[in-house]
DNA sequence: TTGTACGCGTTATCAG
DNA sequence: CTGATAACGCGTACAA
C-alpha cells in the first residue's frame, strides 16, 4: 500500500512529472490528449496530489487556525461555540480551506499555540475569538504580520480586520425595551469584567439608563464566568443584596439568563410574574426552556462565516486587508419579560 | 519579515544545517556546547522549524481529521458533537498533535471529504462519528490502510478500533428503572433508524419489555432526527395515536426528550404528573430545563478523549491495531420520570 | 562530534 | 506543447 506520487503517474502515463502536474492545475497549454490521458491514469491509479508536498512548494496551507483557550473551552460548554465553528466550517468548506482547531489550557499558553500555530506554518492565518481587555495577542500577531480576523472587538486597536455585533447598541436596545415596557430597576449579570463584549453589553445598558432618567448603581450588577454554574452563584449573589425593587434581570448571555432563572425558581419565586428575566444570543436553548426566554438575538453563525470570508480574502488578496463588519441584532420577545 | 529557515541558523551559529537539525531533535551526540550556541541562536532569530517540511520528510503530519456530515452538522447544534471535539481536542493537545475539522454537506460529501483528507495526506488518521447501518466509508478505509476510530459501532465489522458507550445495556437499564417504578406502556422517540445508535437503544428497551413480561407494538415508537424541530414533530404524531395508557416516552436523546416535553406541555399535560420524559446523553440541557431531565449519563468528552488517544497510539505504534472501549453509563434520577 | 549529499512530492522557470 | 532542473525546508544515511 505504497503511496503513489506524480512520478508514478508520469511513468506510466510516459510523460514527464511536470506535464502530470500542468493538467492537475489544468493548464491551458497542455494538449487535450495528454489531458484525458493522464486524467485516465491518475483515476486508474487512484492518484490524489500530496497536499503537504504543494504546501511547501506554494508557501501555503490552505488552512485558517483557530485557537480555544480554557475560558473559550469551558465556554465550549457554551454553545457560542459551537455556533460559530459552524459558520466558519462552511466557509472553509465553500472555500476549499481547512480548518485547524486547537485548544489551549489558560490564556498564556493560549497566547503561544497562536503563534506557534501560525509561526510552524501550519496555518495561513487565525480567526481569534473573546478578546480580552489589553490583548497581548492581537499586537504580537501584527508584529509578526500573520494575517487574522477578530470575532469582536479590541479597543486598543481601531481598524484591525473584524466581525462583531452591535453589542452597545443591542444591550441599549434591549434595556429601553424593558423601559419601556414599565420597567424602573434592571439588574444585570454579565460575563468576566475584562472581555470586551461584556464591557460594552455594560456600556449599552448604562447607556439605555441614563437615557431614560433612571439611576445605575453597582450592586446591580454581577459578573459570571459564561458558565451555569457561575451564573447560579452570581444570582444568589443578586439575591442577598435586596432584590425587593429589582423586576427584571439582564442576562448578558443566555446560559447565564437560564442560571438566573433556575436560582431564582428554586428560590421561589414566578417568571416573569415576580421577575423577569432576559437574556442575550438567543442561543437554542433560548427556545428550549419554559417559559420561552425574551433575548437579543445575534446570528452567531454568520459571525463565524463572514469571519473566515474575510479571512480567506485577507491571505489571497494582498491589496485587501480587512474591514469592520458588525451584524444587526435583533430584540425576540418571547415570554421571559414582564409586559 | 521574510521567513527564516535552518539554513539562516546555521549561518549564524557557524554550523551545518544538519546540525541545528539534530539540535532541534536533541541527538545526543552533539556536544553541549554547539547544544547551548545554536539555541541561543534559534532564540534570537525566534526561529521556529517548518511544520510543513517536517510532514513531507516524515510523512507524518501529526494531525487527526474529524469530518462532521450535515446531518452531523445538524447534530453540531446537538450539544454532543460540542462535547466529543472538546475532549478530542484535549487529547491531542495533551499528545502535541493537532486537529483538523471539516464539515460536509450530506453523506455522500462527508465520505469523499473524508477519504480526500486522509489520501491527500493533511492527516494521519481519522476519528469517525455517527456511524451509520452498512456504512461504505469504513470499508473503504480500511482498503486503503487509513487508520481510524469509531466512535459509535458498526454492525457489519466486528474487531474495528472504537470508542462507544454500552447503549443497549443502558437503553436496558432505563427502561427496567421505569418500569419498576410502575410504569407498564414507555413510547419511544429514536433517533434515525439508520443510526447504529439508534437500534441498540431500541433493542435494549424492547429487550427490557420483553423482560419484565410487557407487549410491545411499533406504534409505540416514532423515529426523529437529533434535532429539536424533528424531535417536536415526533411526539406530535405520538400524540395523535392513542396516548392515554402511555405513561413515560423515553426519548433517546436529551434534546429530543426536551422537545417531547415542550410539546407535551403544549398540549397541556403535566410532567410528569401526566406522562414521564426521560432522555438519554445527560447533556448540560438536562440540568437547565425545569423540571429537570432523567436521563442516562453518557460521558461523552471522555469518549472523544479516549478515542483520539486510541487513534495516535495505532498510528504510531504498528504492532498495536486498536482495541474496543466501552465506557460504562449511568442512570441520573431527577424530576421528569413518574415514581 | 559534525558536515555532505540526497530525498520527501510538488511546482515554477527556462529551454526546446 | 512538453521536459529537465532547481527549489520549498527539513531529516538522515554516510562519510569524515
Amino acid at each position: 500500500m505504497k503511496k503513489i506520487t506524480i512520478k508514478d503517474v508520469a511513468n506510466k502515463a510516459n510523460v514527464s512529472p511536470s506535464t502530470v502536474s500542468r493538467v492537475i492545475s489544468d493548464n491551458p497549454n497542455i494538449s487535450q490528449d495528454t489531458k484525458d490521458k493522464v486524467r485516465k491514469i491518475m483515476k486508474d491509479l487512484n492518484y490524489h496530489p500530496n497536499a503537504i508536498a504543494r504546501s511547501l512548494v506554494n508557501q501555503k496551507t490552505n488552512t485558517l487556525g483557530l485557537v480555544m483557550s480554557r475560558p473559550t473551552e469551558m465556554a465550549f460548554a457554551n454553545p457560542f461555540f459551537s455556533e460559530v465553528i459552524q459558520g466558519i466550517a462552511q466557509s472553509t468548506k465553500e472555500r476549499h480551506y481547512h480548518l485547524m482547531i486547537s485548544a489551549a489550557e489558560n490564556y498564556k499558553t493560549e497566547y503561544e499555540e497562536t503563534i506557534k500555530l501560525y509561526k510552524d506554518g501550519r496555518v495561513d492565518g487565525l480567526i481569534l475569538m473573546a478578546s480580552r481587555v489589553n490583548d497581548k495577542l492581537i499586537s504580537s500577531l501584527k508584529d509578526i504580520n500573520c494575517p487574522f480576523v477578530l470575532i469582536g472587538r479590541c479597543p486598543e486597536f481601531t481598524d484591525i480586520p473584524r466581525v462583531d455585533n452591535a453589542n452597545i447598541e443591542a444591550a441599549y436596545k434591549m434595556t429601553d425595551f424593558l423601559v419601556k415596557k414599565g420597567s424602573n430597576k434592571i439588574a444585570l449579570i454579565s460575563g468576566p469584567s475584562d472581555y470586551i463584549v461584556s464591557r460594552d453589553r455594560i456600556k449599552g445598558y448604562k447607556n439605555a439608563l441614563e437615557d431614560n432618567g433612571l439611576s445605575f448603581s453597582d450592586e446591580l450588577i454581577e459578573y459570571a464566568e459564561f458558565d451555569y454554574d457561575s451564573g447560579y452563584k452570581a444570582t444568589e449573589k443578586l439575591l442577598k443584596n435586596d432584590l425587593s425593587k429589582v423586576d427584571h434581570i439582564f442576562a448578558l448571555d443566555d446560559l447565564l439568563a437560564v442560571s438566573a432563572i433556575n436560582c431564582l425558581i428554586d428560590n421561589g419565586y414566578s417568571i416573569p410574574e415576580d421577575i423577569g428575566v432576559v437574556g442575550f444570543n438567543d442561543q437554542p436553548i433560548a427556545k428550549y426552556i419554559n417559559p420561552k426566554l425574551t433575548t437579543v438575538k445575534v446570528p452567531i453563525q454568520e459571525m463565524g462565516k463572514k469571519a473566515a470570508e474575510m479571512l480567506i480574502k485577507i491571505i489571497n488578496d494582498k491589496s485587501y486587508h480587512g474591514e469592520e463588519i458588525i451584524i444587526p441584532t435583533q430584540i425576540i420577545s418571547r415570554q421571559t419579560h414582564r409586559d
